[in-house]
DNA sequence: GCGGTCTTTTTTGTATACCATTGCGCATGA
DNA sequence: TCATGCGCAATGGTATACAAAAAAGACCGC
């Protein structure tokens, strides 16, 4: 419900309400929101319950800047580990998302995008990095997916993958980690140039 | 109670057995169990409760690897924006930390060192870098902490951490992160000979 | 009309009761 | 002797009741 915008930045989340709509007692709903907390999607206040949390500005550049140092790692890991079936993956979805390119297609375009990140990722075989890397992507997912419905110039990003997809068949880590901070950076870009024009998103 | 080894790793937690020691009924127990289980330091397994975790070698050397590059890109901002006097405070840890090798208190030391490291990823002023540093420092502590006591060798970490210092008051930060990754590259080599040596810890 | 205080109501924090599931031990039989 | 099945004890999962704290509202004085 947060990812998906039903539960918007700041709204209060009382756990008898919420609860009694997804039909549990207060019990697994606290517990529920005691993960959420440790995953950073809501911030508890003590005697004053649960909000979801918005990430400021900052705080979504601060992320976006470790999100690149974990996907570089990746990069460098999963041009060392990968299995050739899993790359070979990865230029699958990367074709999909071609396809969802061309017929401008941003919700199936912006999840195959995911998928693959999500999927070098994995490649690298390092399951603490994939963790801490869904971790920190859940926290960005509402900000990006915005900027996904917004951004003007999806065509960088095209070639951006393009070049990934290349590095990463090559096994070259030095250049997939390179490639995969750059491309962060651009999202940071785009996304800040989202914030000064929709603030209030 | 997991970091100090009284609960060791594969020990079932029973939520009425601990809640009573605590002096807490089950259900702050069962909330703290999840966000320990969030933080991954207890698995839990569905209607069969809440273990401690153990991570395997390739468990922790894959956390060092992201711990490396977590810390290096802590390097690289806390150079960029670290106040002086934070810097200031990073040397007086360095000298303590000399004062507690001299005298060889392991424990001290210990802390003291994972001190400096707090300080210099505080120092990035990156709240997320600062989470999620902290996150996996928690998961590797319990292993390092055991290292620390066996280790032979302080000498290269003295020597490493004069270079960490020497870069931090230069604000080089392609130096701080390389030399950071280098370090903790060495601990990986550390803590493998450990358990190599006492597999069972 | 406005501000402050007291009361009421709502909401969170904790304890406990009850149910479902699991695991273990014991007995039974091949 | 060992495997299998039954039953009991223990443990986790959920709901709910009660206590404490905070928010909301009413009332009063100025």
């Amino acid at each position: 419900m947060i990812a998906q915008n039903e539960l918007p930045p700041g709204a209060r989340i009382r756990e008898r309400a919420i609860g009694e709509l997804l039909q549990v007692s207060r019990t697994p709903m606290r517990e529920a929101l005691r993960i959420l907390a440790a995953e950073r999607l809501v911030e508890l206040l003590p005697n004053r319950g649960a909000v979801v949390r918005a990430p400021s500005p900052r705080e979504i550049q601060d992320l976006l800047s470790v999100l690149a140092s974990l996907e570089a790692l990746a990069g460098e890991q999963a041009s060392a580990n990968a299995r050739d079936d899993e790359i070979t993956e990865v230029r699958a979805l990367h074709f999909e998302m071609l396809a969802a390119y061309e017929r401008k297609d941003r919700l199936t375009y912006f999840k195959l995008n995911q998928g693959i990140h999500r999927a070098i990722v994995a490649a690298s075989h390092n399951a603490a990095l994939v963790e801490l890397h869904a971790m920190t992507n859940a926290r960005l997912y509402r900000v990006r997916y915005q900027c996904n419905l917004n951004s003007a110039n999806w065509h960088n990003a095209i070639e951006e993958h393009e070049a990934i997809l290349a590095a990463l068949c090559a096994r070259d880590g030095q250049a997939l980690a390179e490639i995969l901070r750059q491309h962060l950076g651009h999202t940071w870009v785009k996304v800040s140039e989202m914030l000064r024009l929709k603030p209030d998103t």
